[in-house]
DNA sequence: TTTCATTGTATCAGTACTTATATAAGTACT
DNA sequence: AGTACTTATATAAGTACTGATACAATGAAA
């Protein structure tokens, strides 16, 4: 069937593993959010209920930069959090800033949920403590690589050794 | 504002800054495929036809296994990758499969597009080999302290010894 | 040979985003 | 006060998926 003379690059990708071991971990997390206990919480909801119980009430633009998402993004997830009672927005000092607030259905959980985040963690640093040499610095160590010369430049220069190319 | 009794456990999660490594690293890998070349062909399809052109035509539910992703993903692409005229399906053994098989269009492209993946791999294998501890040797690390203790059973386990936790 | 489960595909709805565009409200300059 | 620019939010459309459901075609068991 496979013609032998045609080689798949993409038979083995190099972080593939990565990818699949981080999706596993996700769904172990959402399993802990959406234990029946707190119903109709949707998972993503809960780091910007923690942030919010933390910092106080915030517009949707601060929300956004301080879960590192677009205004676009809060904007809906904002709306869809005051529909299902997370959340209430009033006008900021500006008649066109909100600002979005808990609401006593949420503080009643909050607390639960920053015990789940830490337990998270900590079994995050647990794992980290298991092994050899922790991802976190080899996160690290590869940004500096990359500060050296970017992945793209990398990239670039591959490709123009390949004699396929061109 | 901020009240510092409550401490915020999202502010700094252990592996936010991996995941913003990868996706700047996966913008990096999408800007070397849409680099204006290539027209009207998306990075997403890439991985299909270079597995088609290895392995030669397959049904949809063999090429969703073949890429790690639900039938239901791949029925979607195939259908996107034929209207945009990178394959075209014709009836498997059975009246019920369709093979998938590379166009003409696709087959003008596909030995560029290896070189591309190659080269992405190869970018890939020199920043492993800059680094003290390569990634990929941590990820299996991290997978067997997942086979001792599931990540699911370490975090029950850190919120049972959480006093702020029942 | 009818019945039933299985296989292969398609479709619909939903998720969690993105980009692009629209619109209202505020600021600065003339 | 009028024009232009900026800021804050909303909305529409698109992406790349998943899960549920539907429905053919096929194979196996009664």
């Amino acid at each position: 069937m496979t013609d032998p003379h045609v080689q798949d690059p993409t038979e083995e990708s190099l972080w593939r593993p990565l990818r699949q071991l981080q999706a596993s971990m996700d769904a172990d997390i959402a399993r802990i959010y959406t234990g029946e206990r707190i119903t109709g919480l949707k998972p993503s909801f809960v780091m910007e209920l923690l942030r919010l119980h933390a910092r106080g009430p915030m517009t949707i633009t601060e929300l956004a930069a301080s879960v590192g998402r677009t205004h676009s993004a809060l904007s809906q997830k904002v709306a869809a959090m005051r529909d299902a009672g997370w959340v209430h927005t009033v006008e900021g000092e500006d008649a066109r800033s909100k600002k979005v607030m808990l609401t006593d259905q949420s503080r009643a959980v909050v607390d639960r949920l920053a015990a789940e985040w830490r337990a998270t963690e900590a079994a995050v640093a647990e794992i980290e403590s298991e092994i050899p040499y922790p991802l976190s610095r080899v996160v690290t160590d590869i940004e500096r690589a990359l500060e050296r010369k970017s992945f793209h430049d990398r990239i670039a220069e591959k490709l123009a050794q390949d004699p396929a190319w061109g």
